[in-house]
DNA sequence: CCGGACTCCTGTGCGC
DNA sequence: TGCGCACAGGAGTCCG
């Protein structure tokens, strides 16, 4: 399940096959997973196909921006798109000529050239909890759809971080869930960095003193960088734009790994249930 | 307003 | 071996 890291990755992957492209075409199969930003982060999806131009047709792609999960496509004409993967989606790149293993579910596939070499990019969702949103301009996207979100969890301040977790009844964990609070955050990385800081994921955020959101602050970013340069967690789906997997959940101290012993202390792993989501962790060394 | 529960969707893996 | 069901979860929506 792409999170941050995954998403960071996939965009650095991305960018040398990307930025200098043109769109020579775009091919829509499903219409319902586009939707517009104008309209913000709602899940309605459109019922006619767009034009192209909205999508990118015949214009340059010029940068590739991330937001916590979402990562944007900003071409030339100032229109971009903003994918968001959701559960299982994927962002491919396949040069002319490589073969796509799979090519069900794909609801979106952008034609690219650049400097004499072409490819296809590929937008492929299965439980299509991801979509595409079109964007008049990235003003426009980061006005209605970005702004709405708490700061990216990689340049969030410790104070920032401090005052939001004050801020809320609920238990930390779900808060660091909470794409309003900080944005990229997801079960894995949330477990992850909860189990380094020695943290309860029960603990009510609000509770929280300075220093242990201090500490929890540290943990986050170290966690984040280093499955970022592990190329993010591939537990079943995920896989870069060239198709390659993560191997940050090698390194996953809690996640997946209820029952087993903890990495740090030797005591026995957890899993609860927290704000709907398994969460596991460790009873001795995350106390409440 | 806030927070918890429900919902969407498909592939996987388990138990019988 | 095969069937059916529970489960996985990001995040919008609904409701108390």
């Amino acid at each position: 399940m792409p999170e941050l890291p995954e998403v960071e990755h996939l965009k650095r992957t991305l960018e040398p096959a990307l930025v200098g492209a043109r769109v020579e075409r775009v091919h829509v199969y499903r219409t319902d997973v586009l939707r517009r930003a104008a309209d913000g982060p709602g899940r309605s999806g459109l019922k006619r196909r767009p034009s192209g131009a909205a999508l990118l047709q015949s214009s340059t792609i010029v940068d590739l921006k991330r937001h916590g999960k979402q990562l944007a496509i900003v071409s030339d004409s100032g229109a971009a798109v903003c994918v968001h993967l959701g559960m299982s989606g994927q962002l491919r790149y396949v040069p002319a000529g490589d073969v796509l293993t799979r090519t069900d579910h794909v609801h979106c596939q952008w034609s690219l050239k650049r400097s004499g070499a072409q490819g296809e990019l590929l937008f492929r969702d299965p439980r299509r909890f991801g979509g595409v949103w079109m964007a008049s301009s990235l003003a426009e996207l980061e006005e209605r759809c970005w702004s709405v979100m708490g700061p990216d969890a990689l340049t969030i301040s410790a104070a920032a971080m401090q005052a939001a977790l004050k801020r809320t009844q609920r238990s930390v964990k779900a808060a660091l869930l909470d794409q309003h609070v900080l944005a990229g955050v997801g079960n894995i990385y949330a477990d992850e960095s909860l189990f380094d800081a020695r943290i309860n994921p029960q603990v009510q955020a609000s509770t929280l003193s300075a220093a242990r959101v201090q500490r929890l602050h540290v943990a986050l970013v170290s966690v984040l960088r280093s499955a970022v340069d592990s190329g993010g967690s591939t537990l079943r789906d995920y896989v870069d734009s060239t198709g390659a997997k993560g191997s940050f959940a090698l390194k996953h101290n809690v996640y997946g790994r209820a029952g087993s012993e903890c990495t740090r202390c030797g005591g026995k792993l957890v899993q609860i249930v927290v704000a709907q989501r398994t969460t596991v962790y460790c009873a001795r060394c995350q106390k409440r």
